[in-house]
DNA sequence: ACTAATTTGTTTGACTTTCGAACAAATATT
DNA sequence: AATATTTGTTCGAAAGTCAAACAAATTAGT
């Protein structure tokens, strides 16, 4: 059923109307046939005997509601859309201290997320089980049987081989080098599986469902424990030759020395992210420079990043600065990215993403003041407005676009019938 | 003939077989017709029929010799390949203070060149009216009709609308803003006409005929009067969301301070480019610090970073301290880019690249140094092989791919029959 | 030389996909 | 109820593709 390797490179899928139709059907459905047609410039009579399939096949249907028309007069259209709870997505969003499992539908929407606070670095065995049984209990509370599950999708925090599903080298993931995710998902589910980054999961996330769903080149920006960057080129993901792409946490910051688990010095990540925010808090509160932490301190015996956005939202002076220092670095970084790669849009998202707006103002003012003036001409730096979900949400738009691929529809649609 | 706006978002060009034979020739070509079945998976019948009507049209041919076939045994294969004579290309290649006028065939290769020093800053009548003459005495000389001419391509020293093909603002092309050198062009030679900035179409250059052919994502970095990068992303140039990608040369250096006609402080071009480098080297001059460099200065009363060029050839201390400083600036920059895009190739071209290998050394050296191991794995760092056509080149390979685009090839061979 | 084996490329007829035009359906206006 | 208008389907023709048969060119082996 796979196509061969050749295929690949000079591809040649069969008739392609059928996959197109579907695909505009999915992307910015529902449409009427009569709005198909205009919009692919396909005769009617094949949008009308695509979509009868499509609807025999259960990939679209049509919307309930007679519905609005375009003109005045004349016979109502039949809206058309995507069949987005023909079948489920399970979603898996692999962080350093937790993990989410989701239940979604096809268009990547969450129809139930379990959160478990499990450590990665617990191990993949300990983890995968605790996966697993958050599945089961998925399934069965929606009553569920397993055959209706179209995919998976997963996003880990750390370097991953997409092709095969393999972590490498993950710096906070020891224990998972090479552990072969994939394979074991898909045969335990008999199902297809992608593993990804989980910075670029979110990037998919972004583009999916959330701000940047009409923008073709952006940046996703994670800042938590570390920080790391997705990158949407022309409306897909762009992973990078080794697939490396984004790996923005070791760009190194002018003038700081900290020296980095990976080997240099003054490394974005280690002077900008979650724990350096924590240190300088620390810092802070010992020196007395601020009454608000030293008591959180003394309370709780130690200080987060989180702590930090609690003293900033009391207006703790100490913590502002703390907060725009780290902001700053991280402009300074975006800055130089938005020469290079004039995105139209730059997302913030990452726990320490919810620390207040100090962050994301001392960004922005940076971007702005050292980017090209045509570059930041009509950028916008924005706040993720999902960040809790956007993984899982990523996660699933992952799986659904390659289960719906161009290729596989055509396949699907022409070679033989049987879906699924 | 122009398809409809929708169909450039979901685009059904029609049956794209034809399309994508003549494209696996053009590209990897010169292939027998059962290799062409192996690569695309088409049947024989398929491939027979199109490859006879893309002979009739003229858009591919036999290569001459009856050459090796694949087997021992068995009758010879008949090799086609991508017609590149049957028709011209005129490459123009606008610089700060030169000019260069191609003709070349449909493969982008140089028929014969002209060069002429005119300056960019004469405004663009001037500039227009020798790039007419000296396509005039391109064609006479070559005894062709105009209407050999298939298509123009361009490239200028400043920023472009490409699908206008309107220079916006360029700052060192006064009096070019807003020049609508497109229509010019393609008004005078009845042909389409493809204007864009000067790094990009040497980026096209390489992936064309350069050191990139076979490399998907890498970057090109001109390093001349200033300094550019085109990006090449996925085997297509990325032009950004404003068109101003790869515009490098105003990213800042830390600890630099020296003002740049931008309004910023201490961007990269304005102390790392060829002026830097004449400038850094008259202070040397002056102060004694290079008996060579002082000589030169003396007797030409000025120095360029040519000169410190000859100097560095000479084993000049001064010089090669001059040229590692700027190589080191520039690997700085270049190494954030290695960790964010993490590309498998970065080319180093423009004048000052000619300035020998102590400053693509120095590059080298930074961004083994400050770059993440796994983004470096496979770089590679090379100084462009055809650092003076490589601009003509990627024009002209420019105008050819967006005249053989996938489309438009099919709109040739299935709407109507007549070619041009 | 002649035959057999092998590889390349073409032709043929059947099948699939697409289109244009005629037709059918649904709705507003008169 | 008749008419105009918009939406969607059906049908026969045209175009594109394929598998299989056929033709051509070449080597190897008698």
């Amino acid at each position: 059923m796979e196509a061969k390797d050749s295929k690949k490179i000079f591809g040649w899928s069969g008739p392609a109307a059928g996959a197109a139709i579907f695909r505009i059907i999915k992307e910015i459905g529902p449409l009427s046939r009569t709005e198909i047609v205009k919009q692919t410039g396909l005769s009617k009579s094949t949008v009308s005997v695509h979509t009868k399939k499509l609807l025999e096949m259960g990939l679209i249907k049509k919307e309930k509601e007679k519905t609005d028309k375009a003109g005045s007069v004349g016979r109502n259209r039949q809206l058309l859309k995507f069949a987005k709870n023909n079948g489920y997505i399970i979603a898996i969003d692999l962080g350093a201290t937790g993990l989410n499992v989701a239940l979604c539908n096809l268009d990547a929407e969450i129809i139930e997320m379990k959160v478990s606070d499990i450590l990665v670095n617990s191990g993949p065995k300990k983890v995968m089980n605790k996966i697993d049984q958050l599945i089961k209990e998925l399934l069965e509370s929606n009553q569920l049987e397993q055959k209706k599950i179209f995919g998976i999708g997963m996003g880990v925090p750390g370097p991953v081989e997409f092709s095969k599903g393999l972590p490498v080298s993950p710096p906070i993931m020891p224990g998972w080098h090479l552990s072969p995710l994939k394979q074991i998902l898909q045969e335990k589910y008999k199902c297809p599986a992608f593993i990804d980054n989980d910075v670029n999961v979110m990037a998919v996330g972004e583009k999916h469902a959330g701000l940047a769903q009409d923008v073709s080149n952006f940046i996703f920006i994670k800042i938590g424990t570390g920080i790391g960057a997705g990158i949407i080129c022309e409306d897909k993901l762009y992973r990078g030759s080794k697939g490396c792409a984004g790996d923005i946490g070791h760009i190194g910051i002018e003038g700081e020395e900290e020296l980095c688990p990976c080997g240099n010095r003054g490394c974005l990540e280690i002077v900008a992210a979650g724990p350096a925010i924590a240190k300088k808090a620390k810092a802070a509160a010992k020196n007395r420079e601020s009454e608000i932490l030293l008591k959180i301190l003394n309370k709780k015996g130690d200080l987060t990043a989180k702590d930090v956005g609690e003293a900033v939202r009391r207006n703790d002076l100490a913590a502002i600065n703390i907060v725009k220092n780290s902001g700053q670095k991280i402009g300074q970084v975006a800055s130089r990215l938005v020469n290079f790669y004039n995105p139209s849009l730059i997302i913030i998202g990452g726990g320490v993403a919810k620390i207040g707006n100090h962050l994301i103002s001392a960004i922005k003012e940076e971007v702005l003041r050292r980017s090209t003036s045509l570059a930041v001409q009509d950028l916008r730096i924005e706040l993720s407005q999902k960040n809790d979900e956007i993984a899982v949400i990523g996660a699933a738009a992952m799986a659904v676009n390659e289960i719906y691929s161009h290729d596989n529809v055509t396949e699907m649609m022409y070679l033989d019938g049987s879906s699924k």
